[in-house]
DNA sequence: TTCATTTATGATAACGTTTTCATTGATTTA
DNA sequence: TAAATCAATGAAAACGTTATCATAAATGAA
């Protein structure tokens, strides 16, 4: 493979130093415009392109112009609709952007953060593995530029962060079901580590204390916030004596793993149980009913997240902002 | 932010030289025991991290231990299951990751393939814009090492390339659907100029001819690969006078489209239309009713390419490999 | 004892940039 | 005309590593 031309071929080839060819890229106005030109056609003649890796590794933090982006699950679509928004912002920008997916796994976690802090990022969006995060804190403690997105740190309140009102968007998903009449109705949630499914899990109790009704812990349920856990969880509460009739799922593969087992034992949606997913999907309205879900802004939390990393980028000081985006009950035909 | 310890900073509380101190780290039988005790705690203390960036400008190409990897629709999760693939690969090889989404946009992907060049991959793994992507063919034509997937190129054959048996899945799919006694069965395929779109096509059309039936050019209709126009041409070609009873999707998005469609005219699958999808997904089995589909091994291609290109890497003069893997049919309920 | 070898370490160049400072010649000012 | 300013350029240091080469001390062989 034959090298990649550097400053220095050019340099040579349109007789000038090194100087002049980077300020020819950096400062052009500073540059005699008949060098320039000559300059620009070797530039063009030999393909060349400034080595990121030389820059970067000269250039201070703040003005290197990549940031990371670390999220937990690159299966699940809401995370794809944040990456989205990121990558947009990013794009826009003229920032690169080292996207990294630790896939729930704590090890791989620690692992993308030191390479991140390694390859010398500007800063970093992410959502921590728990509300515990202890390596995200300490970069933090450092004075890392961090957004958070999705989850926050229990311990720890000084930090960029996008949110969804989840507890909000579970209340009014819990409480259309119970507007609808039904009566028994579960919660499925994922890890509960994880802060969101805590909040939705509030958000569920506060809208059945609203209407008075019972809440009956036997159907209260956390799984590991996959498509399996769903539905196991979701079988197990079928089966139940006195079943529910409605499921409020706490994320997007809970719902399908749920969907999963409701269609399995051939029950019909909604007549023999109901559901609402928390996390809309692009493609729940091509779902069997079309599925009744609470759709969380992740292209907006991306972009948001990425354009609090770039003020705190150029402005360190600045103090840190909580945003917290509404999340949207989608009413389609599983209730 | 205050900045990172450098190799100077551990050299200098350890008091050896930096060149000891790296030694330490790549050669630690050649230093001394007790020299290297005494570094390692204070490396430990100052919880140094090599600077991946320096790391990266120093050594050589084919030792950086980075690679690229540059998928074309990220909401696509056939893609992500590829992406999952090369991210377990490299994990286990100890190789960072600079995973890009250019969102079948052309220009991205240019600025995604200078970045990555430029960023000193050891090499890539991509699924090319379309088969005449000459920006693809030109790193190629500079022996960069690549890996193609999912997509080959027209004019240059002398790639490592991991392929799908796409016609052959096709060919499966509907003959599958003949036997079941679908005699009107339409195609709806994704962007022409995508190689897999042309092979899924050619599938679709030698099961029609090897049983003898007619192939209509009306039925055969090729969309932009996304979630819309599966849902328009599908809705297009069930308003057509003798519309057809069985529709052979091209690719997810397209399938999740047809099913909108389907559903919104309140067609019952397969009573009134019949459905196969190329590319199953993980929750087709949440759908309902079951989506039969065809099975691509994404997670084994990008495992597959990932070896390729560790293989090309450590060998450059390795001749290339084409390598064609079978998609499977997964009945289901959906005809 | 003397010379050769081995072991442990350090000094330094190199990777490809950006930036500071110095230098030169040209232009302006007094 | 001399002094001061300006414009255009180049030399060199720096970023944080790795690797080559040199050096010194310790060990071994004769």
């Amino acid at each position: 493979m034959n090298k990649t031309p550097s400053l220095k071929d050019v340099a040579e080839k349109a007789n000038v130093s090194i100087s002049t060819v980077s300020r020819s890229l950096n400062y052009p106005e500073k540059v005699d415009t008949k060098t320039l030109g000559r300059i620009n056609k070797v530039i063009k003649e030999l393909n060349y392109r400034p080595n990121r890796v030389a820059q970067r590794l000269r250039i201070k933090e703040g003005h290197r112009k990549i940031i990371g982006l670390l999220i937990p699950d690159i299966q699940n679509p809401f995370y794809v609709d944040v990456v989205r928004g990121v990558e947009d912002y990013a794009y826009s920008r003229n920032y690169a952007l080292l996207m990294c997916n630790f896939a729930q796994n704590k090890e791989k976690e620690r692992m993308y953060l030191d390479i991140m802090v390694s390859e010398s990022v500007d800063g970093m969006i992410l959502a921590p593995f728990d509300k515990y995060d202890q390596d995200v804190i300490n970069l933090l403690e450092k004075d890392f530029p961090i957004v958070c997105v999705d989850r926050g740190l229990a311990d720890y309140q000084d930090v960029d962060i996008v949110l969804v009102d989840n507890e909000r968007g579970a209340f009014e998903a819990v409480s259309y079901l119970i507007e609808q009449g039904y009566e028994r109705i579960a919660y499925v949630g994922g890890l509960p580590s994880i802060p969101t499914s805590q909040q939705r899990k509030d958000g569920y109790v506060k809208a059945l204390q609203k209407y008075n009704m019972p809440v009956d812990n036997e159907l209260i349920n956390f799984g590991d916030s996959k498509h399996d856990s769903g539905k196991v969880i979701v079988r197990e509460l079928l089966q139940l004596e006195k079943r529910p009739t409605a499921f409020f799922t706490g994320n997007n593969l809970i719902t399908l793993g749920a969907l999963e087992t409701i269609h399995a034992m051939n029950l019909v949606i909604p007549g023999d149980v109901a559901i609402i997913g928390f996390d809309d999907m692009p493609w729940s309205i091509s779902l069997n009913p079309p599925l009744t879900a609470v759709k969380q802004p992740g292209y907006e939390i991306g972009k948001r997240a990425a354009d609090l990393l770039y003020q705190k980028i150029i402005e360190p000081e600045k103090p840190s902002v909580k945003m917290m985006l509404n999340a949207k009950l989608i009413i389609r035909d599983s209730c």
